[in-house]
DNA sequence: AATGAATGAGTATTCATTCAT
DNA sequence: GATGAATGAATACTCATTCAT
């Protein structure tokens, strides 16, 4: 009961501040628990903050997952891979934030090596997908899918905080179709 | 004299820290300066951050800038931006985290909005570069050139960090490669 | 019980020093608190300031009214009320002249408003005692009250503050017999 | 020269803040001299004050004495000296404030002994002219002129106070005309 | 299971003062 | 006479964490 509350204020708190500036005073007065029940379910600020991220990574992969069960054409799993992700992105900005970039120095070293594991399991995730779509359907490139999967993540991360500070220029769907065309296509216009 | 010593050392302490974990102690010590020196050279410790980010930002423009002087091919320019932020990236990897990143909630508004603006310049700075090769040489999709810097740079920091943890399996040149080839090319086997 | 400790502690630095002289790591010290404990009771030290200087308006004025419950002439009314004020300005001089003086600039300016309303609130009571005595016993001359009662707490002022530092030459009897008269009577022999 | 500018910057500065709230750095950009200029002319920021403080008690004096010159009726001469000082009060109310308040405890004792003496000093002169008054005319009650100075000068500063916050109830002539009358006749009608 | 008062190490910032030039 | 860069002790305030209840 106290726990789904903490973690539900964790969340917005560390989203709307980044690990550092969010406070315990802060999440339990959103939590509506008092200060030691903080510390009664999670030892530490730091476990805190790994157990949201890791309900974060969770997340956005169960519903990328879940969208990608049946057997689809490698270009629509992309696709859809963008979507799900830019739905976090856009939607909760900050949290993606923290879940994708905020692994900060000023964390524990044990807990900052489960959230780098985190991380590399989530690329693995994308990655595999990847990897399947080559082998079946000999469409990718021949390019490590780890990097590939990593350059994914940047590009959409990137391009949804610029367009983020420039929405009144750009349609979601603009952007969409501006990350599919960069991830599958390139800049260049067929120099193969 | 001594404001250089601070520069220099802000830059060690913020890149090894972040923001937030970077103290004023910390930069006083490192640089061999009283505390009250640092305030007697800036403001505040905000003011400071942006001295840092600003020199971050123009030191890459400018590096990047003397490499494009003379008329290159368009491909060839992608690649020299490439090598000058990867050299970045990778040899002051915490620095290029902070100058691309750290631009977080607990800093002043007037400051957030000032790195902010300077983020924009150095996407400016690379979406004129595409821009005037889109047009003298035709090669260029007809994407927004703003969303395309934006999404080279997204590329090379996904890549270089998860490069970074996986030095073993790659050499500095497959890197280059693969981002090179992603960005003009993109994954996926001419589907145009 | 911290309250009370740090309350207590509080007049003490604050009649010592003055505000802006009075430290909190001095209060805390006095208080046999941690620093901490001050912060967790009184959110900075402007509003512990305004804590203390309110609880002496409350007392004097409490203590002034407990003796003028019964009905009494105007001269005796207006004898117990410098004897009250005298007591706390001879008995808590320091304190005094926090209560009724430091209501300086250094004080945020939401903290010196409130301050401010406390010091009206004081003369507002003493000028309807006088407004009261006025109508009912036709002894006062027609004039302002508050200017009256602000008139009476400056002289009781100035007059202690002489007499504390030349306590040897007049007894507090003598001192009290010259405030009660001047403030009646004024300094010259009837020119009416 | 620079002397000069110093003390008029200092009166300035001090007089807006206080003692302590005023800072030496702004002193010297008032008096537009760099800092070390202070401490060349000064050695230190008590010394300014109380350099300051003399020069506005010899100022007041100077200008009443002035007007006293001529031999006159006590009352007359009350009433001059309560319009010297009201001038002083109401037109430069903080440097008023400073000169007969601010003489606080976060100064070194040798200059508040000092200040101490200074305040002396000035109430020594308006006891002085009561004192002759008294013997020449017989008007004066036979009370302690120096007490009676004191009540003279809390009286003024209190009401002064007053009217500063309530200037659109009473006009400068109310004030006088009220300050003269309590302080030679007293509240009450005549009860002699 | 939950609380909240208490802690104290840590942080940014201020400012009178010094001193080499 | 005058400067201003440099100092460092002092200060208000924060916040993760503890623990008795």
């Amino acid at each position: 009961m106290s726990k789904e509350k903490i973690i539900h204020a964790a969340i917005e708190v560390f989203s709307e501040n980044g690990y550092h500036r969010a406070s315990m005073d802060e999440i339990a007065l959103r939590a509506q628990v008092a200060k030691g029940t903080l510390y009664y379910n999670f030892p530490s600020k730091s476990q805190l903050f790994k157990t949201v991220v890791k309900a974060g990574f969770e997340d956005i992969m169960r519903r990328t997952e879940a969208d990608l069960n049946a057997p689809l054409p490698l270009e629509e799993m992309i696709f859809r891979i963008i979507r799900h992700h830019l739905d976090l992105f856009l939607e909760s900005r900050h949290f993606a934030h923290i879940v994708f970039n905020e692994i900060s120095n000023g964390i524990e070293q044990d807990v900052l090596d489960e959230l780098k594991q985190l991380r590399r399991e989530h690329l693995n995730f994308l990655a595999k997908i990847l990897e399947e779509g080559k082998c079946e359907q000999n469409l990718l490139r021949d390019l490590d899918a780890n990097l590939a999967a990593a350059s994914i993540v940047g590009t959409m991360e990137s391009a949804c905080n610029y367009y983020l500070s420039h929405q009144d220029e750009y349609s979601r769907q603009d952007l969409e179709h501006f990350i599919f065309t960069v991830i599958t296509k390139g800049l260049f216009i067929s120099i193969d």
